[in-house]
Formats: C-alpha cells, structure tokens, sequence
DNA sequence: CATCGATGTTTAA
DNA sequence: TAAACCTCGATGC
C-alpha cells in the first residue's frame, strides 16, 4: 500500500481524527521513548503528506513517518473510528471493539499486540504505529533539509489541476538526469511518491519504454507522463487502492481480453479475482493492449515490469 | 518451525 | 551491487 496516494490518505485522516486534540504519545515497543514523550500532551496542528512522508507539525517540531515497505498505521476507537481504515502494508482488520472508558473520560486501548513503535491516543480512539523505515522528531532545520531533497510531488496539486511550477521541476529534475526513465521515476528526488506499481503502471500508460534515457524523453511525453501518475494518483488516494486497469477500458473491449486474475491467492487477499493492474505482476503473460508478451527483469533491486510492443521510445 | 517476500530507503563495499 | 533495516502473513517442509 504505502505508495504516495496511501501517505495522503493517511495525513487526512490524522487531519479528521487528531488534529486540534490534545494526545497522548506513547511507545509500548520502547523504540520511540523520548520522541513520544516530547510530543505527547500536546496538540498537533497540521498533518501533511509529501509523496511518501508523513509529517505532522506539533508546534515548531515535526514528527517524520515513513512507513517503508512493512510500515502501517491502523486506528481504533469508538463511531468515528470506525471509518479510519489501517494504512499501509496488509494486516488482518482487527475485531470490532466494544468502547469502555476509564474515569478521566478517555477510552481504553487495548494492550499493544506485537511491535507497536508508537501508539497516538485521544479521548475516543488511538492510533497505533508499526514498522515504519522512518519515525523520528524533527527541528525546522531538518524539516526544511527532508523537503529540500524531494521533488514535486503530483498529489499536492489541487485536483483536476495541473500546476505548472511543479510540473516544470519534474521536466528539469529529468533532463538532467542520464538513467533510465524508469529509474528516474523512482527516485523521489525528481519526483515524490511514486513507487513500483505506480512506475510501472504509468509507463505503460503512457506508451513509454521504460530502458529511454531520462533526459532523452521528448518533452511532450514528459507531460504525459506527469499527467497520467497525477490521474493515476489521484484514483489511488481517493479509491485507497491502486486500480489501473478498469474491466471497462476501451482498450480491454477491443481486445475482448480476459480481465480475470489468475495468480495464486491474489482473488483471495484482494477479496475479488478481478485483475487490477495492467504489467505489475503480470510478466509471461499476454499484454491486454497488444497480446506482446509482458516483460519482468531485476532493475536496482526492484522488479520492472513493461509490455515490449506498448511501451516505445 | 523455518524461510520468503512486499507497494522502500540508507549505508557499506 | 549488496546488505541491512523495519514487521508479519504466507508458504513450505
């Protein structure tokens, strides 16, 4: 889960559940002892989500979250709980929880299970923390110097909106770039919040081979590219799940293709058997554009996926 | 019960 | 390029 659209979705609903509020900041798992303890009793003010940093500002201190590959928050609490979703990697929805409440009027969580690095509570519900890559207090100088090493991030547009300026960085972090595209589109410096699915998801999309040098991309492509992770991303932050492939695309009907996905477990983890993502995951099989064979190979420790006969330079 | 893998990033070699 | 790190569910023996 934890590409750019699942960190927006988490700072709304650290907006919606704790902003405003008085918490308490906890680390049952002992490896946030003093971060905790220099946030809690304080109320947070904003919670923002810069491609895949969480940041909430308590005061002139901000508490970085980076959920990494495993990381995830999950929440709960009383009603308005009840909507709060876990974000981040899978973990089993835990069991309806019948509120009770201690004398000073706040709910009482139930004990930590596992390792929770931070547990955030309120009067009527609690968030707990695991396995984030990043979880640490910063002071206004290392927060300025974590937003100065990441580029523009699609999400902090307005939505429907295309915003020049950032689109412009994205156009200036490529061309000076000398990878491939595909690595290029990775590395959150030249633009935040993309990760594997959507790199791969968006290059097909986009018709774009993903081994064409970054600075050689033809500035037309260059905002189509842009354009497609913008849309791609904002499905994903307002779906909380990422579906590029939907069974009513033109292109499926064109090709009569079976949408079905057929890999081990994905039809019972996903909860339905329909296929989600156009290349991701999809290697050895034909392509659902043009019937080429999708293609998989190892790039910088990550698995690339891309359809030969849709993806040109 | 051991091993593996995952939508990620940093550090060492 | 490889290993380390953060966690836990799935898989395999």
């Amino acid at each position: 889960m934890p590409e750019g659209h699942t960190l927006h979705r988490l700072a709304d609903q650290f907006q919606r559940l704790f902003i405003g509020r008085s918490w308490r900041v906890t680390s049952p798992q002992g490896r946030f002892t003093a971060g905790a303890a220099q946030l809690s009793g304080r109320a947070p003010e904003r919670a923002e989500a810069w491609g895949k940093q969480l940041l909430v500002h308590v005061g002139a201190d901000i508490w970085q979250v980076h959920l990494g590959l495993y990381g995830a928050f999950s929440f709960r609490g009383d009603t308005s709980f009840d909507a709060a979703e876990t974000l981040g990697a899978p973990r089993t929805a835990a069991a309806q929880l019948k509120p009770e409440y201690a004398d000073d009027g706040w709910i009482i969580p139930v004990a930590a299970v596992g390792a929770v690095r931070a547990r955030i509570h309120v009067p009527n519900g609690w968030a707990d923390l695991r396995g984030p890559a990043r979880c640490r207090v910063l002071n206004p100088m290392q927060y300025e110097a974590l937003i100065a090493r990441l580029g523009p991030d699609p999400l902090r547009q307005p939505p429907g909106e295309i915003r020049e300026p950032l689109l412009e960085q994205f156009r200036v972090n490529l061309a000076r770039r000398r990878v491939s595209i595909a690595a290029a589109v990775m590395d959150q410096a030249v633009i935040a919040g993309v990760g594997n699915i959507y790199r791969a998801e968006s290059l097909f999309v986009a018709g774009i081979d993903p081994h064409t040098p970054a600075n050689e991309l033809p500035g037309a492509r260059v905002d189509a590219l842009w354009q497609t992770l913008t849309d791609q991303l904002r499905t994903g932050a307002a779906e909380g799940i990422i579906r590029t492939l939907r069974e009513n695309d033109p292109y499926l009907g064109l090709r009569g293709a079976d949408v079905h996905d057929y890999r081990a477990g994905a039809a019972v983890r996903s909860g339905a058997a329909v296929r989600r993502h156009w290349v991701y995951q999809h290697q050895g099989t034909p392509c659902l554009r043009c019937g080429e064979t999708v293609q998989m190979r190892q790039l910088q420790g990550r698995r690339l996926y891309w359809c030969p006969g849709c993806q040109v330079r």
